[in-house]
DNA sequence: CTTCCACCGGAAGATGGGGGAC
DNA sequence: GTCCCCCATCTTCCGGTGGAAG
């Protein structure tokens, strides 16, 4: 039934997100400040605390891994550092009380993990002190994706965990990564003066940084001759097109590897690179869909049903009127107008729909026209996959079996 | 320059579902 | 069971906003 691909990679595994590369290109002036930032650690200093921005996909992470490898390494030649590193992504975790409980995880063994919930705040609090005490020596915190947090709390208790008196052993030091540049602005001061002691900002590649990453990557996965002059660099074209990220360039490479690998070619072609853009796109579409609930379906397919009759772009105010009538069809009750511009305004973020604003002043004030951003029938077919998929509100997916011919409402 | 429109978006808090400790 | 706490979703309330009309 399986048989081995005859195979254009040699490592595809290159081209992955955990990839670590023997050497980070195009970053040597962000490394060469952090590893500054970092020598305290070394001298067996106090930790600076340290926060890193940039949008995604420009090293941040890498980086900081690349660093504090090295770091660890280096370190375990003096007899007097004793350094941890724990990093921990904070993707999925609101609250500092998450935080806190997947710290205490973190630094238990398998057998005496704590749950995430149940505890009161204060001994989740007291539990990570302890915890942080009995490694004792120089513990460095990584907070990847810190602006997920939404209140200030464990932001505020860690670093002046030691001033405050419930650290006496261990020294530590925290790293947090976010790539929301407003985060660092929002935070209380008495944050933002303890956390960013120093800041490093990682600017988005550009084009050719991104052909060069593009290039020592390609040589570790591909066999020679397997690209096609171009291909690297429209995928970086792409990649600096977008947001000057590596990881979406990256990843449309190897979705180009594996297109061409169930299509039995032997070369990556320009053409192999669109069609494997469309792919992800359409992959992007659906995830975003199925994520919605099901007053997010709703509002989406009102909205389609008033781009197929050509009356986009449409102010919310007139999309109301539909998403009504199809929630009443569906016996459920229809949100309040602020609520459904919340979901329009998620349907924005996720690059499905577009808003633009416009302002008629004193007769007409400011409001937004929104329309289908992407291709109609490619949201729609995602939107009716998910909702039979996934199962959930049966009651709508009756709905879009009804009516298979949308013409229905005009 | 002021007025005013109609939506925008932040804030607070209600509701209901969950999970676990003790 | 009771107590603590988390979380997503939604409602209610309301001050903010930019630019055409006056």
């Amino acid at each position: 039934m399986f048989e081995r691909d005859t195979d254009i990679y040699c490592n595809r595994d290159a081209l992955r997100e955990d990839y670590q590369p023997d050497e980070l290109v195009g970053r040597d002036d962000e490394l060469n400040r952090y590893k500054t930032a970092l020598q305290p650690v070394i001298n067996g200093e106090q930790p600076n605390n340290i926060f890193l921005y940039g949008k995604t996909g420009v090293g941040k992470t890498a980086g900081t891994r690349f660093l504090l490898d090295h770091l660890v390494d280096d370190a375990a030649q003096y007899d007097d550092i004793e350094l941890t590193v724990k990093m921990l992504n904070c993707d999925g975790l609101s609250s500092s009380y998450q935080i806190a409980t997947r710290l205490v995880n973190k630094f238990r063994n398998e057998s005496n993990q704590i749950s995430t919930t149940g505890y009161p705040r204060s001994t989740v609090y007291s539990m990570l002190w302890d915890e942080l005490d009995k490694y004792g020596g120089t513990i460095l915190i990584v907070l990847d994706e810190v602006d997920h947090i939404n209140d200030d709390s464990i932001l505020y208790q860690l670093p002046r965990a030691r001033a405050n008196g419930n650290l006496s052993e261990a020294k530590i030091g925290i790293i947090g990564i976010s790539n929301d540049f407003s985060f660092r602005d929002d935070l209380s001061p008495k944050v933002k003066s303890s956390l960013c002691e120093e800041e490093l900002q990682f600017p988005a590649y550009d084009a050719q940084e991104l052909i060069e990453i593009l290039q020592q990557r390609a040589d570790v996965a591909f066999h020679d001759d397997v690209l096609d002059s171009g291909v690297i660099e429209l995928c970086a074209a792409y990649g600096a097109k977008d947001a000057g990220d590596a990881r979406q360039s990256l990843d449309l490479l190897m979705k180009a590897g594996d297109l061409a690998r169930d299509r039995d070619t032997e070369t990556i072609t320009e053409n192999l690179v669109r069609d494997a853009r469309e792919e992800l796109e359409r992959g992007r579409i659906r995830e975003g869909i199925s994520g919605l609930t099901q007053h997010g379906h709703l509002v989406l397919y009102a909205l389609i049903t008033l781009e197929q009759q050509g009356e986009t772009p449409v102010r919310s105010r007139d999309i109301r009127p539909r998403y009504t009538s199809f929630a009443e069809q569906i016996s459920v009750d229809p949100l309040v107008p602020r609520r459904m511009r919340d979901h329009l305004g998620e349907l924005s973020m996720l690059g499905i729909i577009s808003a633009v604003e416009r302002n008629e002043g004193r007769r007409g004030g400011t409001y937004r026209q929104y329309s289908v951003d992407m291709d109609v029938n490619m949201v729609l077919t995602a939107l009716e996959e998910t909702i039979t998929e996934v199962g959930v509100h049966e009651s709508v997916a009756d709905k879009f079996d009804q009516d298979t011919t949308l013409g229905k409402y005009t």
